[in-house]
DNA sequence: GCCGTAATCA
């Protein structure tokens, strides 16, 4: 057979490890039929080992150059190709089958190519399998039906059809439940997972670590600590609490619910963690309480983890939020001598963290040095321009990524037209606000809206913007409310703040700022009889609005301090920074004040300075 | 005899 050539021949690797052991074992057992074996056994088997190896063209060589191919040696190369994710090379294999080969698709085949059909993310596909299924008697087949339904319940999220398989199953394995609960949890219907998880145990069928750390996952998706809660006494129930996924799975849902009390409890409760354990406790607290992640960072390296692209992505997104750059520099150090800083993801973190914390030209270099961009990497340098007033720069780039093949999505056109409004190019602003819906299809959000209406009202165009908000095609929310009476405060309109004031106060009667806005713009025209309304009409709502809070870095500490704060020496050096302030604003200002900066935190022309050097940071 | 299913957390 000239397949056998193969074999000795091969000058990449010797005969598999378990064909040598099966023709040992043939021989040791003085097999009398190892004389007849059909060449197709011996070459399935090997085709199957080359495939575990990964040597996938000498398993198509080897399938290419057999003489006679059984239904058992189409499928391994099927399913062969199927675990090596070729899928389209699969489909063409078992579409050649169906052609050239005698024999019938049997169960083994039917379930390898549902498989790549979900591989391939083809409902139609799939349903001419399950067409074929039926015609050869197949359905109700535990293995044809499970890999029907996780097709059905991946592919386009057809969850009706996967539960209709499901309902006919006559025989349903624990397997066939977690199919289903994991359908319905990666479409995102946590409720339905729930459901189906609930009457599984109902069922009182058996349930694995696997399922129940789905089960957990439907309920933080949906954000149901209570939910949550209940499986973590089941977790407790079943001895799985000795499961580290397991238990990761119950410590990511209390931090995603906000309970952090109960997941330091879980945490240091863990008998042991892995890296993950570790990455969730971090970014848990990354958002909300970004100086506790950067302590537990800390905690982490002192245990002897080394950290991996997602710790540090949470950590840059911890130094964005505190803007504290010293940190940020040393953490990018890290990340540097790991060499992970090919990594897409931790290098659009990098930009926003840099934009984040006043060092443009970091972000810059950071952007201008990626081999690979993505939507979000183009949207955070866009976003850094504009939080830094270089409208310009941001609109060369939008048309930069354009040109790249890229195409926009809402909150790139956000961005960049947030940019325009605060560089006051009003006129470049609204050409994109035209063009997303006409050219690029794409439907404006209430975001959008807030923005445009930001941007009218910055350049004293209130009446244009008020007139939009009545145009808009939805209800517009208080976000957008809120645009136009920022605009109406700083321009001073008293007839039409009134008119805002009340749509604000319809839309979102119980929100506090929204009182002590329109108190302020009553107490600026001197009507104090509405002000004192205004501010009897909160203390109403029994609700006070949260202070603003600001904060600088002084010589590597972060100082925070509302207005009016007196007490504390960070209030010193606080003042210190703020006649460094005035003295740079006097310099800047003295010749040729610009009353425009009332409006527009524009900085447009001012060359940003910056970049430590990374180079030392290797060596923190 | 050789071929087949789900699979948790960042």
């Amino acid at each position: 057979m000239s397949y056998r050539r193969l074999i000795p021949n091969s000058p990449h690797h010797k005969i598999p490890v378990n064909v040598l052991g099966t023709l040992k074992g043939i021989k040791n057992q003085a097999n009398p039929s190892f004389k007849t074996q059909t060449p197709s056994f011996l070459a399935t088997n090997l085709i199957k080992s080359y495939f575990e190896k990964g040597l996938i063209k000498e398993a198509r060589t080897l399938f290419d150059e057999m003489s006679e191919r059984d239904v058992v040696a189409w499928t391994a190369m099927i399913s062969g190709y199927a675990s090596c994710k070729y899928y389209s090379n699969a489909w063409q294999v078992f579409f050649k089958m169906l052609r050239e080969c005698g024999d019938r698709p049997n169960a083994f085949t039917l379930s390898s190519v549902l498989k790549v059909c979900k591989g391939m993310n083809s409902v139609s596909c799939g349903g001419l399998v399950h067409g074929l299924a039926v015609k050869y008697g197949l359905v109700g087949c535990l293995y044809v039906d499970n890999c029907l339904m996780d097709m059905y319940a991946t592919c386009c999220s057809k969850m009706d059809d996967a539960c209709a398989v499901f309902r006919d199953m006559e025989v349903k394995i624990p397997v066939s439940w977690t199919i289903l609960i994991t359908g319905y949890t990666h479409r995102g219907d946590g409720h339905g997972a729930l459901r189906v998880f609930r009457e599984m145990l109902m069922e009182k069928v058996e349930t694995s670590p696997f399922s129940v750390s789905i089960a957990v996952r439907a309920c933080t998706s949906i954000g149901s600590s209570t939910c949550g809660m209940q499986l973590h006494t089941t977790v407790l129930k079943c001895g799985f609490d000795s499961n580290i996924p397991v238990m990761n799975s119950i410590l990511d849902m209390y931090c995603r619910c906000n309970l952090f009390s109960e997941a330091r409890l879980c945490f240091y409760g863990m008998i042991q963690r892995d890296l993950v354990t570790w990455n969730i406790f971090i970014a848990g607290y990354e958002m909300s309480h970004p100086n506790e992640s950067l302590y537990i960072f800390s905690q982490m390296g002192l245990e002897g983890f080394t950290p991996n692209s997602f710790t540090y992505s949470s950590i840059i997104a911890a130094c964005a939020n505190l803007a504290v750059l010293s940190c940020g520099q040393q953490v990018h150090g890290g990340i540097l001598q790991r060499g992970l800083e090919g990594d897409l993801p931790l290098a659009n973190a990098l930009i926003d963290m840099y934009a984040k914390c006043g060092s443009i030209m970091d972000s810059c270099r950071i952007f201008s040095r990626m081999d690979r961009k993505d939507l979000v990497s183009w949207t955070s340098m866009m976003i850094g321009y504009g939080s830094h007033g270089y409208g310009k720069e941001a609109v060369t780039l939008f048309n930069e990524m354009v040109k790249a093949g890229i195409r926009p999505d809402r909150i790139v056109f956000v961005a960049v037209m947030g940019a325009c409004s605060h560089a006051g190019m009003v006129d470049e602003g609204m050409s994109y606000f035209k063009s997303m819906t006409v050219d690029y299809k794409v439907p404006p959000s209430q975001e959008v809206y807030g923005c445009v209406v930001d941007l009218l009202g910055r350049s004293g165009k209130i009446e244009e913007a008020f007139e939009l908000i009545e145009s808009m095609p939805f209800k517009p929310d208080e976000s957008v409310w809120g645009a136009l009476l920022g605009a109406c405060k700083a321009h001073g309109i008293p007839d039409l703040s009134k008119r805002v004031a009340q749509r604000v106060l319809e839309s979102k009667p119980n929100v506090a700022g929204s009182y002590v806005m329109l108190a302020n713009i009553f107490a600026a025209q001197g009507d104090w009889g509405d002000f004192a309304r205004m501010r009897k009409l909160m203390r109403g709502t029994g609700k006070k609005k949260e202070a603003g809070r600001s904060w600088v870095e002084v010589r590597d500490q972060v100082y925070s301090f509302v207005v009016g704060d007196v007490i504390g020496p960070h209030i010193l050096s606080a003042r210190e920074v703020i006649e460094l302030f005035g003295q740079h604003m006097q310099d800047e200002t003295a010749l040729n004040p610009d009353l425009d900066f009332l409006f527009h935190d524009s900085v447009c022309g001012a060359s940003p300075c910056c970049k430590p050097n990374y180079a030392d940071l290797m060596n923190i």
